[in-house]
RNA sequence: GGCGCUAUAGCUCAGUGGUAGAGCGGGGGACUCAUAAGCCCUAGGUCGAUGGUUCAAAUCCAUCUGGCGCCA
């Protein structure tokens, strides 16, 4: 039976561009994922965007001297091209900075309002009376009140690693901008009731069911409640972001960017649906208590979506429904992932310590590349990207293991038979042995694909593959070609069965390669749909987004025969192996460069 | 300071109560269709340390040490 599956993958700011750590952490598992079950036949909706807003976009502007708007509109037509090349198949990738993204987080936010979950409070905040607004801390430097340093910023002191509560701390607090020094000054706020909605139904829900979560996501999410929450402020003062959604009194302050971000599951479903011509397609997966939602995510963001976001649905009971009672889907998994570090040591921008996905790209195929983020997922815990580890694996596990396996066979029927797929005539035991257990894979590949265990999903199709591999050693077509012909032929075919299958298992890590493969088994149509950039007008601005067009999609979780006498043809192989001289050069690109001014 | 995670063969890691595992690397062998790939055999690691629970612990508990994260 069809079920209706959101997978919802974490936002990236749009002020940087996208590393390996971002692309294993959360966009290609969720990928992974969502191929898995758009080849099981399920309605899958796969979604994210560019978060366009928060400080850290406006303090990239002002590096680079552009406006907020630029800035996101640069990051994200590169997120595209990105998610495009390396297949990561959005159903919709938007952004938060749409009228429709607007609309929707403002109506989130009145529908709390109205369930009475927000309430208003004044505290002191930085501001700045010579540019006339309130800072936000990482624009406060001062003197730091335990270790004296001057330089200290405004959430931490760089010299001592204290950190501050709030930039109130600081000991003659001025604006990193100009250097004009900074007041406190009361500024009022709506804020999150966040301990109402936990005695209500959160903490309750937290407790619940959750025997399918990650260890470390549920025993997190519930200490995190279990200690108490407070409420959390929900609007800052600041001018690039979402107006507050209320008359008076709000002006020049906006919805705070942890707030409004992930309200971005609801409106990009909300904007796919308007985007297909059928506006109250989303409720199928947001209002029907059968779909399933899953959050890719890294570990910095489990309070974000195993905590925040849910007392937000819970909290907007009622929001577009007649019922006020109705709440939007609550997660059903968060399978988040821990962090991927470089060569030993922590991914950073700034050091330029990371794989910028799009510029590898430029030297690697996607699939490599694919294939290793995969085996090193970390998914238990935190794992390290290696050059040599990319090169290796690719070697002596893609190329020689699968690749070389597809080389061999669809070689050895181009020479001995023309490329035609021989009778099988009657199968013998060890035929009939080897493709029970590839018929079996669909079995436990799918379990492995549907608990988020891609690592494990990995090993056990390359385990299948060496079966294969050792299949061809026992029937020894090369030897049995001279002898008996019939059975070469045969155990030709029995292997091309078996590569067209193990294709299918590879599919979901390896979207690629294995529409290569098949069509050079002579399949027809294309295993998943099309992946594609278009413009979006709405009334006053326009944005683009990657979406992903499935219904031609021929490939389907099962195996499919390759008919005896098919005529397939040349051969290329799937992979290439990589120099290890390689590595010394990706090595040189790492660190800080030359300064070129 | 509080909470949590983690330490298993040269390397990367699986394994959560019942005779120590995989892949890679290393060593040996037979073969030749293939991207000198694949296949077969092989590696003897006190499963961080100590103590405890148990008929039985890498697997549970406590403490310690090393590494890491979150919070304060």
């Amino acid at each position: 039976m069809s079920e209706f599956v959101l997978v919802s993958i974490a936002w990236p700011y749009a002020n940087s561009d996208i590393h390996q750590g971002n692309v294993t952490g959360s966009h290609l598992p969720g990928d992974i994922y969502a191929r898995y079950h758009r080849l099981r036949g399920d309605h899958v909706l796969m979604v994210s965007g560019s978060d366009s807003h928060g400080t850290p976009v406006t303090v990239k502007a002002e590096e680079l001297g552009l406006s907020n708007l630029e800035v996101y509109e640069h990051y994200h037509s590169r997120f595209l091209d990105l998610f495009r090349r390396l297949g990561i198949s959005y159903d919709l990738f938007t952004a938060t900075h749409t009228e429709n993204h607007f609309r929707v987080s403002q109506d989130l936010f009145t529908q709390l309002l109205k369930n009475g979950f927000l309430y208003r409070k004044v505290t002191p905040q930085m501001y700045s009376p010579e540019a006339g607004k309130f800072l936000p801390d990482r624009y406060v430097e001062g003197t730091c009140p335990n270790c004296g340093y001057t330089g200290a910023r405004g959430d931490q002191c760089d010299n001592c690693n204290t950190l501050f509560e709030s930039a109130a701390q600081l000991i003659n607090p001025r604006s990193k901008r100009d250097n004009s020094s900074l007041v406190l000054r009361d500024t009022e706020h709506y804020f999150l009731d966040l301990p109402a909605i936990a005695d209500e139904s959160l903490s309750a829900w937290i407790h619940d069911d959750k025997e399918h979560w990650r260890s470390q996501v549920i025993n997190f999410a519930r200490n995190f409640i279990d200690q108490g929450l407070i409420g959390r402020a929900v609007t800052r003062d600041m001018d690039w972001g979402i107006p507050v959604p209320v008359t008076e009194g709000f002006d020049g302050k906006v919805l705070y960017v942890w707030f409004e971000a992930v309200i971005g599951y609801l409106s990009a479903a909300i904007e796919w649906a308007n985007n297909q011509g059928d506006p109250e397609a989303w409720r199928n997966w947001w209002y029907n208590p059968a779909a399933r939602t899953l959050y890719f995510i890294g570990k910095d963001n489990v309070p974000f979506h195993a905590v925040f976001w849910p007392a937000q649905l819970l909290g907007s009971r009622g929001l577009y429904s007649e019922d006020p009672a109705a709440t939007l889907n609550l997660p059903y998994d968060i399978p988040a992932n821990e962090f991927m570090n470089m060569e030993g040591q922590k991914i950073s921008g700034s050091r330029n310590w990371g794989v910028w996905m799009l510029d590898a790209l430029d030297r690697y195929d996607p699939d490599p590349l694919r294939y290793y983020l995969t085996t090193n997922m970390p998914e238990t815990r935190d794992s390290d990207w290696s050059w040599a580890g990319f090169i290796e694996r690719n070697n002596n596990e893609l190329v020689a293991n699968w690749g070389n396996l597809v080389n061999r066979v669809l070689n050895m029927t181009q020479r001995y038979f023309g490329g035609v797929v021989q009778e099988p005539g009657e199968l013998t035991a060890a035929d009939i042995t080897l493709l029970s257990a590839i018929d079996e894979g669909f079995a436990t590949v799918a379990e492995l694909y549907d608990g988020c265990k891609f690592r494990a999903a990995v090993q056990e199709v390359l385990r299948l593959s060496t079966l294969v591999n050792q299949y061809l050693e026992d029937t020894s077509p090369w030897t049995t070609f001279k002898t008996d012909p019939a059975a070469a032929g045969r155990a030709l075919n029995v292997a091309v069965q078996a590569i067209n299958s193990l294709k299918v298992l590879w599919s979901p890590v390896l979207p690629f390669t294995s529409q290569e493969l098949h069509e050079m088994l002579g399949e027809p149509g294309t295993i998943f749909g099309e992946q594609i950039i278009r413009r979006y007008d709405e009334q006053t601005r326009s944005h683009l987004g990657l979406t992903y067009d499935g219904p031609t999609a021929a490939g389907r979780w099962e195996r499919v025969s390759v008919e005896a006498g098919r005529q397939l043809p040349k051969p290329q192989p799937l992979f290439r192996k990589l120099d290890p001289e390689l590595v010394e050069q990706e090595l040189a690109r790492l660190g800080p460069k030359p300064a070129i001014q």
